[in-house]
RNA sequence: GGCUGGGUGGCGAAACUGGUAGACGCGCUGGACUCAAAAUCCAGUUUGGGCGACCAAGUGCGGGUUCGACUCCCGCCCCAGCUACCA
């Protein structure tokens, strides 16, 4: 092989080996432990950008170091495939989605095979496939039957000139992004799945997820947010009905000076009828989006209403406000306002001359000047004042009190409360999974039965606007009953594209299985142990997965509480600052970085960038550096190979130099196990790799042992950057003598004895200020380490004439003389 | 607005459990090779001072704990992701 290198070649021979040897094929046989390793499939957007090339280099590169590890490897690969962009190429250019998303998918996967990722294509599907959403849909009709769906009318974007729903993506500044027109919001029936059945499980199993990063676990903790309050009955004047409240704060009662209710609330309707006020209030309301940032970051803002409600515990008469921070979709709908003790009842009273009440005092040894009504809420724990009965007791302690008198008093109840809401899985969109229910006049709503599965989405289909042209289809929404057999109407919505990515792992353990949705295959490979992907998808689509698999195991389909083990979630690529999207267009396709320098360069240099958990800019910059360092093993082997065979190594017979380097390589065989393993942080992984290489080529070889050592070094560097550069590397570790594929070999043992040093380099500090270095034996103790550095001459400088105080040593790293 | 992260040379970064800040690479500067260039190789490269050995300052900003702080604590500024219909 003495030729230059040429990294096409090279990638082609070793892509050919992998194809021919079929050596990512896995199957459940074998006695290999299983690893299950996991990247997010992609969405097919047309092309791969580099956020796809970083996700699977790094799935990649886990699943080449565990094979070589002595694991039995599952990684497969598929697509995402429904969902909103395929829609939107429809429309601009009238491409039909079915074929659109195909195309991207040859294209895509095209450019998987050239980035050297080792998949196993042979359990390839796209969650478009017939045979893969038959048993999304027939997953469905059985948690209908399980009551674990149902429908119910929520809020949805409405663009009332497409006369479309539009996503919260798809409104702009209040207005839709095609029309233009005014969105509003327009409640329709929609089918849920009741996730809030599972909040106390899904919150209570991220404690047995030891090796999940605790950010997630954290965004997942406040998601759920489970807490423990009180549901409040305020009787509402002139009327049998009460405004039902609930509060986490139920020790600040008795300074609830108003309460106010959501614009939706029946109660601010009835107001609104009797008073154009509110009636105008609540129709500027009806233009707010639907999505949380938007509604939060709303300046606060209210009307009062002719409606008053009785305090539950004093008897006294409060005003109903409509405000607009309070959300129909959350809770009763209605909140109890202390302005004295939250800060934006303060700021909302404040802004409205609403009276502002103390009840909480700052509790003993607090900073009581933190407490000052005039200028904010108080908002800590403390003690009561102005609270009757009450006074004195301390916030814990009333509100048990409270809780108890308003349940004596018939007027509330203890209640624990989540902030998840039940999963909306309805779209009104084409390019979807169809909904399997059929709406009959007579029988109402029908699951379609399981020998009717699946219902096929048409994929021969014309846009007419923007609607989904699935509610003009009378081909396809026109059915029989199939209880009575009288004329029905097919569900046109299809389902949110979250449910095909929460059983996906699933299915690639047993992409063929037919009836069920998945067979025993799924409980030999599932959980997946490693799973890789970007951590926008922290919150939703990790907590779906992990609802949806839980709903699977009481299926009896898996046998497993909890889909993935392990998570590597990786920082986002940015282009100018921000996250890459479809429009950033060719800027983020690595095909000309593949095309000029090699997919090894391409891979190396990505992982080579930065930790896999930080968001960092793409630059190409890299790119040419980590090519050098290819083309330079390739050369430095070569070279090697070309001054003729080497002696077997012994260990007994190295000079100096010789020990250093072998020290050097097993060093780097050791800090590349754990940074793969424990810490999956292949920066330094190629950072060591570089070192080694860079020391292995600094040598001179004097006898055959000194070419020993390089060529141990050369084989155990190949063998490290194996899973980050796999084509160059297998071409070396064949060149090196080493027998049959890379990718089957095994990860060599660290030689302990080869990492015993003799003498240690200390750092001497003053004050902890560096003053110098000495060299004692490895075993010196504290006393012969100081007569040693006190030894030394600018150390000596820094201590002259000055008493010390005290000495430090940390062994095998530093001393430091504390002087005064 | 809320939740979760992040901020270190000209640039990407390293420093893992509180122990030499800037490894490794990019870029830049100088040199070798060349008719010349590219490629390659060698040397230098945090800032300020000094011929130099060295000295001082320095990890977003302001405080604190410690023999010792990029790392821990308190307050602030800026950036990113998510925020339930982008995936």
């Amino acid at each position: 092989m003495s030729t230059p290198y040429d990294p096409h070649q090279v990638e082609k021979d070793a892509q050919r080996l992998w194809a021919d040897s079929e050596c990512f094929r896995t199957t459940e046989s074998g006695d290999k432990e299983k690893f299950y390793c996991l990247a997010m499939f992609p969405y097919p957007s047309g092309q791969l950008h580099m956020g796809h090339v970083r996700t699977y280099t790094l799935g990649d590169v886990i699943h080449r170091y565990k094979r070589l590890k002595g694991y039995n490897v599952l990684h497969p690969m598929g697509w995402d495939a429904f969902g909103l962009p395929a829609e939107n190429a429809a429309i601009k250019n009238g491409i039909p989605p079915a074929r659109w998303t195909r195309d991207n998918i040859e294209y895509m996967r095209g450019q998987m095979r050239a980035l050297g990722f080792g998949f196993d294509w042979n359990r390839e599907f796209a969650t478009c496939d017939p045979s893969y959403y038959h048993w999304e849909q027939w997953f469905f009709t059985r948690l209908y039957r399980k009551g674990l769906a149902y429908r119910k009318n929520s809020v949805v974007n409405w663009d009332p000139v497409d006369q479309t729903v539009l996503a919260n993506e798809q409104v702009e500044d209040g207005r839709g992004w095609r029309s233009g027109a005014l969105v509003e919001r327009r409640e329709m029936p929609q089918w849920f799945l009741k996730i809030t059945d599972y909040a106390e499980e899904l919150l209570g199993e991220l404690d047995n997820l030891p090796d999940w990063p605790d950010s997630v676990k954290t965004m997942q903790r406040n998601w759920i947010g489970r807490s423990e309050g009180v549901e409040i009955d305020f009787p509402v004047v002139g009327s049998d009905e009460v405004l039902t409240v609930y509060t986490t704060r139920p020790d600040t009662l008795l300074g609830a000076t108003y309460v106010a209710v959501a614009a939706g609330h029946p109660l601010a309707a009835g107001a609104a009828v009797r008073d154009p006020r509110v009636a105008e209030f609540v129709e500027a309301c009806s233009h707010t989006k639907t999505a949380e940032a938007d509604i939060a970051t709303l300046e606060k803002a209210g009307v009062p209403t002719d409606v008053t409600v009785t305090h539950p515990l004093t008897g006294e008469s409060l005003p109903v406000w409509v405000a607009n921070f309070v959300l129909m979709e959350y809770g009763s709908g209605a909140v109890m306002a202390v302005p004295g003790h939250d800060q934006r009842d303060w700021e909302f009273a404040t802004k409205y001359g609403i009276p502002i009440l103390q009840v909480i005092e700052p509790a003993e040894g607090e900073d009581a000047s933190a407490c000052d009504l005039s200028r904010a809420a108080y908002v800590p724990y403390g003690r009561l004042i102005n609270s009757g009965e009450f006074d004195g007791l301390s916030s814990a302690d009333a509100f048990g009190a409270i809780a108890d008198a308003l349940t004596a008093k018939g007027r509330g109840r203890r209640q624990t409360h989540f902030r998840l809401r039940d999963w909306g899985v309805s779209r009104q969109r084409y390019w979807g999974c169809p909904i399997p229910m059929i709406h009959c006049p007579e029988c109402g709503i029908v699951p379609v039965p399981d020998e009717d599965l699946p219902v096929l989405l048409p994929t021969e289909v014309q846009f007419e606007g923007v609607r989904s042209p699935l509610t003009t289809m009378e081909s396809f929404y026109r059915t029989r009953c199939p209880e009575c057999g009288g004329e029905a109407r097919r569900e046109t919505d299809t389902f949110d594209t979250f449910v095909e990515s929460s059983w996906y792992q699933a299915r690639f353990a047993c992409p063929d299985a037919n009836e069920p949705m998945v067979d025993e295959r799924a409980k030999f490979w599932t959980p997946v142990d490693h799973y890789v992907g970007g951590i926008e998808h922290a919150i939703l689509h990790l907590l779906y997965a992990r609802f949806y698999h839980k709903l699977m195991r009481d299926e009896g389909l898996l046998d497993s509480d909890e889909p993935w083990r392990r998570l590597l979630m990786l920082g986002m690529v940015l282009k100018d600052g921000k996250k890459m999207s479809k429009s950033s267009g060719d800027a983020g396709n690595p095909q000309h970085l593949i095309d000029k320098y090699g997919a090894d360069a391409v891979r190396t240099a990505m992982m080579f960038a930065a930790p896999p958990d930080q968001a960092f800019e793409w630059s190409e910059a890299g790119v040419e550096g980590q090519s050098r360092f290819c083309r330079r093993l390739w050369t430095l082997v070569q070279d090697h190979l070309a001054e003729g065979p080497v002696p077997s190594l012994d260990k007994e017979a190295l000079g100096a130099d010789a020990r250093a380097l072998r020290r050097k390589t097993h060093e780097t065989l050791q800090r590349a196990d754990d940074d793969y393993g424990r810490r999956t942080q292949f920066n330094t992984v190629v950072s060591a790799v570089h070192e080694l290489v860079n020391a292995a080529s600094r040598i001179q070889p004097a006898n055959g042992q000194d070419r020993a050592t390089v060529r141990e070094a050369l084989r155990v560097a190949v063998v490290v950057l194996s899973p980050i550069a796999p084509h160059l590397t297998q071409a070396l570790w064949a060149a090196l003598g080493g027998k049959g594929l890379l990718v089957e070999a095994r990860w060599p043992e660290v030689d302990e004895s080869a990492l015993i040093q003799d003498r240690l380099a200390l750092v001497v500090q003053v004050n902890g200020k560096v003053r110098g270095h000495v060299e004692v034996d490895a075993g010196a103790d504290e006393q012969t380490a100081q007569a040693a550095a006190l030894g030394e001459e600018n150390v000596a400088r820094f201590v002259d004439g000055k008493t010390i105080k005290k000495v430090i040593m940390v062994p095998g790293k530093l001393l430091n003389i504390v002087v005064g």
